[in-house]
DNA sequence: AATCATATCAACCGCACGCCG
DNA sequence: CCGGCGTGCGGTTGATATGAT
């Protein structure tokens, strides 16, 4: 193993990054955007090759990053998923808002799948243990299409996503809305359907119902609890997985015009999911961003998430208030399926959640984020000043209350903006005083 | 306090794919 | 058609943090 073709031509710098260089990274692609990979090391001044600067961007500077730890609806999310897409962890992340598929990866491998695990299912197949301990599980004939698996089993079984397939609503992408409409918040779980109704609901999904429904009382935390705190309320921008995005030479206005000093270029653009996922409809496509920068502190409108720093405008998901006109148009969409719900308040508590740190990870939670921001400061130099909401937030229960189906509409009528508002009111605690650092770094604002 | 085990996460790597000349 | 190039994806590794003994 050597290096990438890429890294031979000079001595470049590997592992991790230091906060100089997410400053040089995040200072060019902040003025220029990235355009070509290859180009950008060279043009900030960094030696690393174009790959590792794509991938530190995408993992770790992209301002619409969701900060913290998975929350239940996003672990159940992913577990559906996973059900259905195997290990496509692009296509997964692409349904979670702010996550990367890096990240979901580490969360399935570290996490998801000994939870599974423990509670005697499957994690490659989503099929009980016992069932495949005993061979039950066939494989068929045209399994070469599947997966390879780490331990030469199959990670997942993709001939039985396939075969789960007809039971989900695909309809054609509609470019209309891609392009025009805004979309509803989406990767929630209410985006998506599985099955119409429990007559269609997949072997894999009843199982998931039945084990979990019946075990949710014993278990009420997540082994990395959360709830929606954390959140950086950037909707998510599509960071194309599969969209070309130096096509672009010029690469223009990220988010939107009327938010600067950020330009989007062609891998925030909305039309780029329908090459993700064509499947998908828009009604889990991103929005068509309506980022609005705001003068606004954090403090002054806590469920906004826009504010600004010096005047440098944050921004917010244009979470879209009219989001359930929005979702009408889109109702062939893929969706979780509303009344059973996977996701209903049943499910939503069935927790995988038995590890048996969850009150050390709960006090971790209450915490998060904060022995980087300290890394930064120092870094910086500068103290860095949080609002007196930040430095002062009370640790928000972990899982105060589960979202009841009511909270939760599947129907899209209901925002998951909105929903979030339902729980303790978001406040400033949504923004990461990382993300405002690397921000103040890259615009010398501080 | 020291050591070991485990968990978590960032980053690397090879490969596949699409574009383009 | 072919090869080079750039990009994206998924598997894996290694460093660090945390917990247990």
């Amino acid at each position: 193993m050597g290096r990438h073709s890429c890294c031979y031509k000079q001595k470049l710098r590997k592992g991790l990054w230091s906060p100089e260089e997410d400053e040089k990274l995040l200072g060019h692609i902040t003025k220029y955007g990235h355009g070509c990979w290859s180009s950008v090391p060279k043009q900030a001044g960094l030696q690393r090759c174009g790959k590792s600067c794509r991938l530190r961007w995408i993992n770790y500077l992209r301002p619409d990053l969701k900060r913290g730890t998975f929350s239940q609806q996003e672990e159940n999310l992913i577990i559906e998923l996973h059900a259905v897409l195997g290990n496509r962890w692009s296509q997964i992340a692409a349904q979670l808002p702010g996550r990367t598929d890096n990240e979901i990866k580490n969360l399935w491998n570290s996490c998801i799948k000994k939870k599974l695990r423990q509670r005697g299912i499957d994690p490659n197949t989503h099929k009980p243990l016992s069932e495949v301990e005993n061979g039950e599980e066939k494989v068929p004939a045209d399994m070469s299409n599947s997966e390879k698996a780490p331990g030469g089993s199959k990670e997942l079984n993709l001939v039985k996503a396939e075969n789960l397939k007809p039971q989900v609503v695909i309809p054609e992408p509609k470019p209309h809305l891609l392009a025009a409409e805004p979309y509803p918040l989406e990767g929630s779980p209410s985006s998506i359907i599985i099955g119409n109704n429990d007559s269609t609901t997949t072997p894999t999904k009843k199982f998931f119902l039945d084990r979990f429904v019946t075990s949710h009382e014993s278990s009420t935390s997540s082994c990395r609890p959360s709830n929606s705190e954390g959140y950086f309320p950037l909707q998510q921008l599509n960071y194309g997985t599969n969209a070309r995005l130096s096509a672009n030479p010029n690469p223009s206005l990220w988010f939107n015009q009327n938010c600067r000093p950020f330009e989007m270029n062609s891998e925030y653009n909305t039309g780029s999911i329908s090459t993700t996922l064509p499947s998908m409809s828009s009604s889990i496509l991103p929005a068509p961003m309506g980022f609005k920068p705001s003068v606004s502190l954090p403090s002054d409108s806590p469920s906004t998430g826009s504010f600004s720093i010096n005047r440098v405008p944050y921004w917010e998901a244009g979470t879209s208030s009219n989001s359930s006109s929005c979702n009408s148009g889109s109702s062939s969409s893929i969706e979780l399926q509303s009344n059973n719900s996977f996701f209903d308040n049943s499910v939503f508590s069935w927790g995988l959640a038995d590890c048996s740190t969850s009150d050390k990870e709960a006090r971790i939670h209450s915490v998060e984020g904060e022995p980087e921001d300290i890394k930064w400061s120092e870094y910086l130099q500068t103290p860095f000043l949080l609002p007196a909401t930040i430095q002062n937030q009370t640790p928000q229960p972990i899982y105060s209350e589960i979202k009841s189906e009511t909270q939760f509409r599947t129907d899209g009528s209901t925002p998951w903006h909105q929903n979030q508002q339902q729980q303790p009111p978001l406040q400033a605690s949504d923004i990461y005083a990382k993300d405002l650092q690397r921000f103040a770094a890259a615009f010398g604002q501080f």
